[in-house]
This record gives structure tokens, C-alpha cells and sequence, in this order.
RNA sequence: GGAAGGAUGGCUGAGCGGUUGAAAGCACCGGUCUUGAAAACCGGCAAAGGGGCAACUCUUUCCUGGGUUCGAAUCCCAGUCCUUCCGCCA
């Protein structure tokens, strides 16, 4: 959410900056409302301070005055209520604003890469989709998932479920004993205040799965990400510096409608309604956003090294970031079957707009109240990571080699074969 | 599902129709003292918004939304959440 007065002050530069995110802005429909508002609050306050003197004098001769007043009073704040509404709709909608180092562009064609690792294994054979490998094993069922559930659904079955779990149970140990997280398991159901701390409302409920509970009950949400409940953890706070950094990790189902994405990775895991994610969310002091996003990507490729998958890491451009994000490294894993990256891990620092959404603040050493950083990454994206393993570490016959580190998660089960 | 109690500043907690934006304590910040620290003492310390270059000033806010009243943290109604007890289910 961005502050009204900055935009009022630096209205050229701010439309600007908007539209690097390919987002129209309506710049002198948001002065407008602005100044009608204001002049409604000086309407009101002008006369809520007459009312105010009447019943301090206790005159009852001037009490028939004020009734007066209450009932003007009363057309000026519903319109000022109105209009100031207007103006929350619109910039509730606007998307955070990009860090300077942030490459211009308008989508993912102006993304750099940063840094590549790990090496390409060359298959002396045509390697395999994951999917045909799994339904090959036999432990990856799409069709009885689109009988129980709808496309965008599998069954993950015997051992290939238990590398869902060990993925997720490796992934977890690895930030809480290395990388310093603090394990959460958290509510999968957010209700409508949570989903706007962090941004999904108000402007993309289509992409939410809504639950239906009691008829009268308020709204909730299934998450689409664990970022949602775990950043919100600090709203409507003021947190005591000494408790930060805020590093919590979590693994849970995920879900999204993929409204815009018909026809988009149709086949496979890449591309779910629901999936597990494992969730890395840091709070820290809002100057130091920009160190723990590069020390919260480390934790998310530590998992790639640990695993011995060749990855890179790239930094999206200003078309291509999420609605919250500042700035944003995304990890793509190699596939070997679509000979390309493919996104694992989306690491963002939102600075300080989410708190703004949540008014989630701290005091600082010069105990002046601030709003707090926040930052989310996944570390990583549990199918995909499946995915990843499934395709970089098969065999000629279709079996899967599992990785050395995750043995031990698998009751040192080393390879994955039918049956 | 039935019964009772509660929600006040960063926290604990008073207030229960009229200088109450709100006592007190803790925490926090500044200072005195001290070689340094602690203790003690002194002072400061809510947020959001409007106006002003500024000093400053005004308005709103005691869970939320309505209502009563000249005036509401305080009274009434509805809702949300929490606690306890009973029932039911995991």
C-alpha cells in the first residue's frame, strides 16, 4: 500500500515508476479523490469541533443547534467515507514499487541471470517427462485425480509419495539446523484481512479458492502460499526490535486457481491446483531488507546444492515481479526433458509495503515507529523439486537414482524402481 | 449446541455519562550519579488523519457496526474474537 502523500508530492515520478510494472495508473483520478477527500475532512472537522464546544458549554439553549449539526454531519461523512473508499480501492490495487537495481522491462524476456551451478548430466538415452516416468512406475495417477477432483489434481502413490514427504522433511531440517528458520505449521484458511496484508486482495480474488463454511460466516480463503499467514503473523504489531529477525519456515499445501494459465503446463506436476510448498518468510528492520533477500536466496539454493541439481539464478525484471515484490530473484532448476530452467524458488523482498497493508511496525534505535520488511521465498516448491529430482536423476529403465542426502529421509531406500 | 464472564495504549491494568487521550506499574528513550555498568533519582513516551515552511494546531480512535444523549471508554442493540463450565465429535 503506498502512502497518499508520497504520490501527491511526487505524482509524475510515482506514475512512472507504476507503469515499469505494466500497470495502468489513473494518476489524476487518484488526485482527484485525494482533494475531494480532504476538503470533506476539513468540512467535517469543522463542524465536529462546533459540536464539540456546544456540549462543552452545556448550554442547553445551543443544544437544538448542535442536532443541527449532527444531522449535516452525517451526509459529510458518508460522502467523505465514499470517496475515501474510491481512492483505498485504487491504491490497495497498485503494486509495489522496484528497486533501482531492477532490470526494466516489461516481462520475462528483460530477466538477468546472476549466476549459474551445477552440472548438465548429458543421458546417453532420451531422458523422460516426470510424468511418464511416474505413471510408468506406476506411482503417478492423473487420471484418478481428474475422476475424484478435476484436471490439475494427482495421486502421488508408494514410494514416490514417500519422496514427496522426504523432499519436504529434508527441505524443513535443512533451514531450521542450518539456515535458521523456526518451524511453523500453520492454519491453511486465511480470512479476508490476512489475504489483504499481503496482497492477494482485493485485486486478485479470482485466483483464490474460496471456502464456503457457515452462511453468515466471514470469508476465508484457502492459502495460495504460506507466505500469506506466515507474514501476517506480525500484523497489527508492534514488534520489539530485539525480537528480529522474524526467519519462520513451513511446508504446506498450496492453492491456486491458475485462472490465467488455461492450456499452460496442462500435462504434469509443474502446474497444480494444489501442491506443497515448503515457505521461508523472514521480518526484519526495513533497512535491512536487501541483505536477507540475498541471505534468504543462499537458504533456497543451499537445498539445490545439497541435492547436486544444476540450477540458475536470475533476477526478474520490472514487468515480470509479483504485485508485493521490490525486487526478486527467481531459482530455476534444470529439466532435463524440456532441455530448459524452470522456476523452483521465487525469493522477494517486499521492503515495507506488505506491513504497510498490515500496519506492522517496530520501534528503532531511535525509538521512532517504523514499518517492518518483509520477505518471502520458497525454499523450494516441493512438486517441482520432485519434479527436478525425478527427470535430473533417472536411468535408462525408468527407475530414479535418489540423491545421497535424501537416503536417509527414505529409510536409505537408494533408487526408486517398479515394482 | 447450552450457560457464564471478558475485550482499554508495546505489555499488565484502573476507569463504568461531562477538562479521561485515558490513573498506576512494566518496557522503552533522554539525563543526573558512576572509571564503566547496575541500582537510585529526574524528565519524556499512543496511533491515524487534516492544516502550517516551522514552532504548532485541529479532528478521530478505549474489539467492530448501529442506537440513545447537547455530550459515550462508560448506557442499549447486533456481530466478531477470547476464557471457563456442560453436552457432542475428532
Amino acid at each position: 500500500m503506498h502512502n497518499i502523500k508520497d504520490i501527491r508530492n511526487n505524482s509524475d515520478n510515482f506514475k512512472e515508476q507504476i507503469k515499469s510494472r505494466n500497470v495502468d495508473i489513473k494518476i489524476n483520478e487518484i488526485l482527484e479523490l485525494d482533494s475531494k477527500n480532504r476538503n470533506l475532512i476539513h468540512e467535517k472537522e469543522t463542524l465536529e469541533k462546533e459540536k464539540k464546544n456546544i456540549s462543552k458549554t452545556r448550554d442547553k439553549s445551543l443544544f437544538s443547534k448542535s442536532k443541527e449539526i449532527s444531522a449535516k454531519l452525517d451526509t459529510i461523512i458518508k460522502n467523505q467515507s465514499e470517496v475515501k473508499n474510491k481512492l483505498d480501492i485504487i491504491l490497495s490495487s497498485l503494486p509495489n514499487i522496484p528497486l533501482n537495481d531492477v532490470p526494466k522491462g516489461k516481462d520475462e524476456k528483460s530477466n538477468k541471470e546472476i549466476i549459474k551451478k551445477g552440472n548438465i548430466n548429458e543421458f546417453n538415452f532420451k531422458p523422460k517427462s516426470h510424468y511418464e516416468l511416474g505413471e510408468n512406475l506406476q506411482m503417478m495417477d492423473f487420471d484418478l485425480a481428474s475422476k475424484t477432483s478435476g484436471s490439475r489434481f494427482v495421486f502421488l502413490n508408494d514410494k514416490l509419495a514417500l519422496l514427496e514427504r522426504a523432499i519436504s522433511n529434508f527441505m524443513i531440517d535443512t533451514h531450521t539446523q542450518i539456515n535458521g528458520y523456526k518451524e511453523i505449521s500453520p492454519p491453511l484458511m486465511a480470512n479476508e484481512a490476512t489475504m489483504y496484508g499481503t496482497g492477494q486482495l482485493p485485486k486478485f480474488e479470482n485466483d483464490q479458492f474460496e471456502v464456503k463454511l457457515d452462511v453468515d460466516d466471514s470469508r476465508k480463503f484457502l492459502i495460495p502460499t504460506a507466505e500469506v499467514i506466515l507474514t501476517n503473523i506480525v500484523r497489527e504489531k508492534l514488534v520489539n526490535i530485539n525480537e528480529l529477525p522474524i526467519r519462520v519456515v513451513a511446508s504446506t499445501p498450496c492453492f491456486r486457481k491458475e485462472a490465467g494459465s488455461y492450456g499452460k503446463d496442462t500435462k504434469g506436476l509443474i502446474r497444480q491446483h494444489q501442491f506443497y510448498k515448503v515457505e521461508l518468510v523472514s521480518i526484519v528492520e526495513n533497512d535491512k531488507c536487501l541483505d536477507e533477500l540475498e541471505r534468504m536466496t543462499n537458504s533456497a539454493t543451499l537445498i539445490l546444492d545439497k541435492l547436486n541439481l544444476p540450477y540458475r539464478k536470475i533476477v526478474l525484471s520490472t514487468g515480470d515481479m509479483g504485485f508485493s515484490a521490490e525486487k526478486t530473484y527467481d531459482i530455476e532448476v534444470w529439466i532435463p526433458s524440456e532441455k530448459k530452467y524452470r522456476e523452483i524458488s521465487s525469493c522477494s523482498s517486499c521492503g515495507t509495503f506488505q506491513a504497510k497493508r498490515m500496519k506492522a511496525r517496530y520501534k528503532d534505535k531511535k525509538n521512532e515507529t517504523q514499518f517492518l520488511g518483509t520477505l518471502n521465498g520458497s525454499g523450494l516448491a516441493v512438486g517441482r523439486a520432485l519434479v527436478a529430482i525425478m527427470e535430473n536423476y533417472q536411468t535408462q529403465d525408468g527407475s530414479i537414482i535418489i540423491p545421497e542426502i535424501l537416503r536417509p529421509y527414505m529409510n536409505n531406500l537408494d533408487k526408486i524402481e517398479k515394482n
